[in-house]
DNA sequence: CGTTCGATTGAGGAAGATCAATTAATGTGG
DNA sequence: CCACATTAATTGATCTTCCTCAATCGAACG
């Protein structure tokens, strides 16, 4: 098991709660989901509008931008899906993120003027390619194209220490049950159904992502094809069927419960 | 042994070096230290300059804000040193974070709203509060404060990956070596010392950030000491001596090795 | 229709977690 | 300033999770 803050032995410093989990904090909310897709569908109006950007159509294994080029463009994904690769000097590799539509790619390479990871494409898609100078000008005009630059950022940051938390805090069964969430919960969130989802990743690739190896990705999810919390098409194990969303936060929070106590 | 994608069984499809590491990788720089030092500087001067930001001094255990907190100001670091710690409904507490002179806090806000970590100070220091409005309009008279405004957050993203790849990549000796590397870095690209470092975190916290257990962290420590890589005062062993930072980046390497080969 | 790549599953081993005992530092009240 | 209480760190022994190695199977592709 992984090291949590509030292992019993040292009481956390930090320790502000140790209740019970609220539903609302595991329960997809519809609602929310509709206004997220109509936001996303909005922000990229706007940018449409206002920055008129060169389009670009990507198919699956494409690189759109490469760890060590020049910094000069932002992208920004209409369609499709993304990952972004994070390399060492001496050859590892790392998944650091996944991109859906309306998301931003290349903020990595502001800071020090050249792009720190490499942008594949898992998938057929659309980028819409701003240069960053060009935007710049552009929220001087309209000042809502900045706000929309820094909520994506701001998003981004945010995102990245979830992922950072979960790798840190979750067995690896629970992480792949959390990655599927995630998953389901990205789609949802852009208005496409998750009842049936197609990782365009291998178990290597997810495995990568999530810090463990093919073997365990592999072995997670036929757990959790057991426990029907999800299941695999007839043919082809790359479609995924999630009956219940909610199933798989439920899975995670189980698998912190501190032992599965068999009569309460 | 963790995961990695240049597995020899798993040929990556995305493998494009197994060359050996140029020296100048793990070569710490003292040109580039001097820069970069400058630099900050240089960028803090211009924040005071133009946003006359006012001036809060804090002390080890004051949190500056809060997850769910309505989010409305920046935060710059001009001294002192800041954890961020994530929060899951379920009461996971995860450092996501280390912040020193010239970093900037509170951007995970900018999204939702609202603050979505604790930011703690971990030692007696000062930070400037900066309305996030007052600094937009600010960025309209002076451009040059977005610039850096954006590598803040830039530098951000891309720190977050190099973290999430330490996690994922690093067995937990070899994470404990760079994360003193890190540290010992940071301190020097702010123009202070690096062959004495304080920890101003317990065990528990530091294993918490590496996502191990405070044992583990201790053990890793008495192994890089055994190793003469890092050297503990007499007194207390909050005080880490570091006679060569490069050593430990060496170390790092070395666990990454396929087999420790005698002969070679 | 064979070849190749990806996925699954099992057996064994190793890294690191957990449990526990001890020691060192830090703080507190007398 | 010292005795005592408290918290942090170390170290050892054991156990669990997950990695490694290996064999098999299914799908996709030329």
């Amino acid at each position: 098991m992984l090291s949590t803050a509030t292992s019993p032995a040292t009481p956390s410093p930090f320790a502000r709660q140790a209740a019970a989990v609220p539903a609302r904090f595991f329960k997809s909310d519809a609602a929310a989901n509709q206004r997220a897709s109509q936001h996303i569908a909005d922000t990229l109006k706007l940018l449409n509008d206002k920055l008129a950007p060169q389009r670009r159509v990507v198919h699956a294994g494409d690189v759109i931008y490469q760890a060590g080029e020049r910094f000069g463009n932002l992208y920004i994904l209409n369609s499709g899906f993304f990952k972004i690769v994070n390399l060492s000097p001496d050859g590892r590799e790392q998944v650091v993120g996944l991109k859906f539509r309306g998301d931003w790619l290349g903020f990595d390479g502001i800071a020090h003027g050249q792009y720190s990871c490499d942008a594949v494409a898992m998938d057929t898609g659309e980028v819409w390619v701003v240069r960053y100078d060009a935007l710049i000008a552009a929220c001087g005009v309209h000042p809502t194209l900045l706000t929309v630059l820094h909520e994506a950022m701001s998003r981004e940051i945010a995102h990245d220490r979830e992922s950072l938390m979960s790798v840190c805090t979750l067995p690896a069964e629970a992480r792949v049950a959390d990655f599927l969430r995630y998953w389901a919960d990205s789609l949802a969130k852009r208005g496409m159904r998750t009842d049936q989802i197609t990782l365009r990743m291998t178990r290597a690739e997810i495995g990568n992502y999530l810090g463990m190896t093919l073997e365990t990705v592999s072995r997670s999810l036929s757990k959790l094809a057991r426990d029907k919390i999800i299941g695999f098409a007839e043919k082809g194990r790359r479609d995924i069927h999630i009956p219940h969303v909610d199933a798989l936060s439920e899975f995670v929070q189980r698998s912190l419960a501190p032992t599965n106590v068999v009569l309460q």
